[in-house]
DNA sequence: CATGACATGTAAGATGTTACATGATTGT
DNA sequence: ACAATCATGTAACATCTTACATGTCATG
């Protein structure tokens, strides 16, 4: 069983979904953990229902749309992840290619650069201001349930406050980037 | 040319360096931004070489050890990584396993969990402690050279003060969740 | 009149990991 | 005696991405 497979089961143990929703999910909430494609999705919840991990009903839908396949989780899928989530972690490899990019920065004009980190801070702020609002819905929505461990928005909640913390960092980094980059280009110029 | 390629030219940008020493600093320096192991670095360098990117020269070793290739990056490589420094990136997707865990944490029990968090904890802690140490003799050693936007040494802070907030706030983070779970923990006992 | 949402997939290719192979020297 | 360091790779496998295929309805 691939990481993936223990998303889709994590989505699948809070709701029974289709995989175009499970697809939309990965897109959207399961973003700040892992991600993935519908090409991937597809087969490998097939390889699930083989596995007796999930079944699915096929639901019919009205005006000419396309009929779906509704996925729910079975015991067995239940107890696997059950198990998953408590087995030893290694500490996850980052894969960054912004960052990397940074690296060999010295070899390029910081003016052109400064627009990329610009752009990259947009974006990191604005899926911080993203999973802030989600946060804040659950609490005022899910008061008492976020207080009982036993309940998935615990879960939910444990989820994004890491992601909110990781794209903060991010940005600030981004942030004092610029500003050394700014400071350094006006250097040369108190030589007068 | 994939991400690796460049990750490569950023290290032989700075010295030059046979695919053993390219892979011992995959696994250190150049680990909060990229991580690959020899067997994929080996076969890239040789597609590299191909390519016109990087020269190398046998040097033979005393002491019966394996002769090695010392690789150097060329006037077409650094090129080509310069013009990819400048390029706009996507931003990255992230894909972390641990963190997906505590998304279906709820099915678990906290108890189990917390160990968990404590040692990841422990990881990454350690793992900012280390880049704060290499920053730190990198400012007591290079202090002018550190100020200059064409030195290798100012790509190398860039890349260690994202590592450092990277770690950083991963810690905090499973500091926090250890908080909640064993505030979850004591509850029950407060209804008393 | 084109694009996007809905809905499910296949096929080919790129990228990354795990296991294996060789062989001397130095440290525990 | 056993593992680690130095040094370079190959082969098989697992995983992920990109491109393609199908068809209707609603929206701009």
């Amino acid at each position: 069983m691939i990481t993936l497979s223990y998303a889709l089961l994590g989505l699948l143990a809070r709701q029974p979904l289709s995989g175009y929703d499970l697809a939309q999910y990965m897109k959207k909430r399961v973003a700040p953990m892992w991600s993935a494609l519908p090409s991937q999705i597809y087969p490998e919840l097939a390889r699930l229902e083989k596995q007796g991990m999930v079944t699915y009903r096929v639901v019919e839908q009205q005006d000419h749309r396309p009929d779906k396949k509704v996925y729910e989780i079975t015991e067995t899928g239940r107890e696997a992840l059950r198990r998953w989530v408590i087995e030893p972690t290694p500490v996850a490899a980052v894969r960054d290619e912004f960052v990397l990019k940074a690296y060999s920065l010295w070899l390029a004009e910081p003016e052109q650069a400064i627009p990329h980190f610009r752009e990259q801070e947009r974006l990191h702020r604005q899926q911080q201001a993203q999973h802030e609002e989600t946060l804040e819905r659950l609490q005022r929505e899910w008061r008492t349930a976020l207080e009982q461990k036993d309940s998935p928005l615990f879960g939910s909640s444990l989820a994004l406050h890491y992601g909110i913390a990781y794209e903060r960092s991010y940005a600030d980094w981004c942030q004092w980037a610029i500003n050394e980059l700014e400071r350094h280009r006006s250097t040369p110029e108190e030589e007068s």
